[in-house]
DNA sequence: CAGTGGTCTAGACCACATC
DNA sequence: ATGTGGTCTAGACCACTGC
């Protein structure tokens, strides 16, 4: 580690030092000179090898932060990020046959990618509708929502939360209001309450993330987050559920199938 | 504008003070105190608001920054961003009756929501696959492709990179090798080529742009960009091209259809 | 304890925008 | 000329980690 060589920096050039010297540690990381969970060149040591205030190390190191590519710990140093392992969502993941086996889309797929899926804090309230998940469920006036909150987990590490939106009018007095929906989750039971499922539509928006959600994910500095909403229409054309979610972009690759016709 | 209240620090908080004056900007922004495109206070309004050193307001302002929040305008002041006009991609994009009016995908689409489209910096080369796309494509040894690099604009507003990859064994003396590939695109050329489409598959991250591509898509800090993959089969199952896209993720929300089957 | 990063101060000089 | 943000210095004290 004390193998890392670092350029001197260019006094002719134009570019900001701080900038250089981020350049500097980017290409490293990026030629892998340091790989993920190594150390950074403390910023005591970076201070004397350009020969700049501490300040200016900071403001480089803090680039390469945005950038999410390291991430400072307290008192030990700062470190090439590590990721997390990554969940590829296909298209078919709400297919019915897995529905039919009697597990939720999240349990299932986690065990059969080998990590150890887990869900907490699940939240269930009445209530009325934002006006978009009101327009997404095509309902007006007095209508309420059942509001189904909870986070998804694998290894332990929180990857992704998730809140639906179910008219009342379909789900009082089903399991959907018990925190364990039961074998298949919510979508099964939304078909044994008469509603068929037909197709789903997802609308995908990537940005940087809320203090909230980074909190609630415990985001490393840097990482955006994807945000995707989710409406299920049964096979009357009736939207039956909004599923709103906010998932840590570095755990997921989205992945859909399209057809050419 | 001199209208806009910020709170005082709370001296017996914990979080810090460049943490409590971000609050109180975002909090602004939230409310729409502060709304799109409006000056924020100066740095010398708020170093005399909160009482404190230049550097304390210089980070606060830089975590808005970082979280796309706001821009800096050399010489003019600090900006609530506001955001350019959103691109909605639906799933049927690629649709063969949208190919046969004879417009490519991203000039129908975008005329039809009434913005104005361009397509620049065209490069067409032909050389050796990286192994990603040698594997996307089945291509195995000796086998070359045929590159398309070129930018979209909406506007004269950069929004998109696409790089794509065709097996120089289909598109070699056809008109994919053109700068202007014809009307409907190289769907439509790889279709009279032979090949037949069947559908594609889309695979989508997120995550902060690379230099490179921060630069080409003139992106604002703090905004990340969708980085989408998508292959193309033909009717006999064989990939027939993969293109590689970076999309600004504020000028886009992606959308998808999924069966419940 | 020594070493690390986290916060903060009080200045300096520069480059850009506006009038 | 004035006001804005951009870069940089040279310190200070604090909090966390590890031995």
């Amino acid at each position: 580690m004390s193998e890392l060589r670092l350029p001197e920096l260019d006094p002719t050039s134009d570019r900001p030092v701080f900038k250089q010297i981020a350049d500097h540690l980017r290409a490293a990381i990026d030629r892998k000179d340091l790989s993920p969970g190594e150390r950074l060149p403390s910023e005591s040591q970076l201070i004397s090898h350009y020969d700049v205030a501490r300040m200016t190390v900071r403001h480089a190191l803090q680039i390469l932060q945005s950038e999410g590519l390291t991430v400072a710990e307290h008192g030990k140093g700062v470190f090439v990020r590590s990721r997390p392992p990554v969940r590829r969502l296909a298209s078919d993941r709400f297919a019915r046959h897995h529905r039919e086996e009697g597990k939720a889309a999240f349990i299932a797929e986690a065990e059969g990618a080998g990590v150890k899926p887990s869900v907490d804090s699940i939240e269930i309230t009445e209530s009325e509708p934002s006006p978009d998940v009101a327009a997404k469920l095509n309902l007006s006036g007095e209508d309420r929502v059942v509001v189904r909150a909870r986070r998804y987990l694998l290894n332990g590490h929180p990857v992704e939360t998730a809140t639906s939106y179910i008219p009342a009018s379909i789900a009082k007095e089903s399991q959907i209001m018990e925190p364990n929906s039961g074998p298949g989750g919510i979508y099964a039971r939304l078909e044994e309450l008469g509603h068929r499922l037909d197709h789903f539509t997802e609308e995908i928006r990537a940005r940087m993330p809320l203090r909230d959600e980074s909190r609630a994910l415990k985001l490393a500095p840097g990482v955006p987050v994807f945000h995707l909403v989710r409406t299920a229409y049964d096979q009357a054309g009736r939207p039956v559920e909004v599923c709103d979610t906010i998932m840590s972009s570095d755990a997921y690759v989205l992945s859909y199938e399209l057809p050419a016709r």
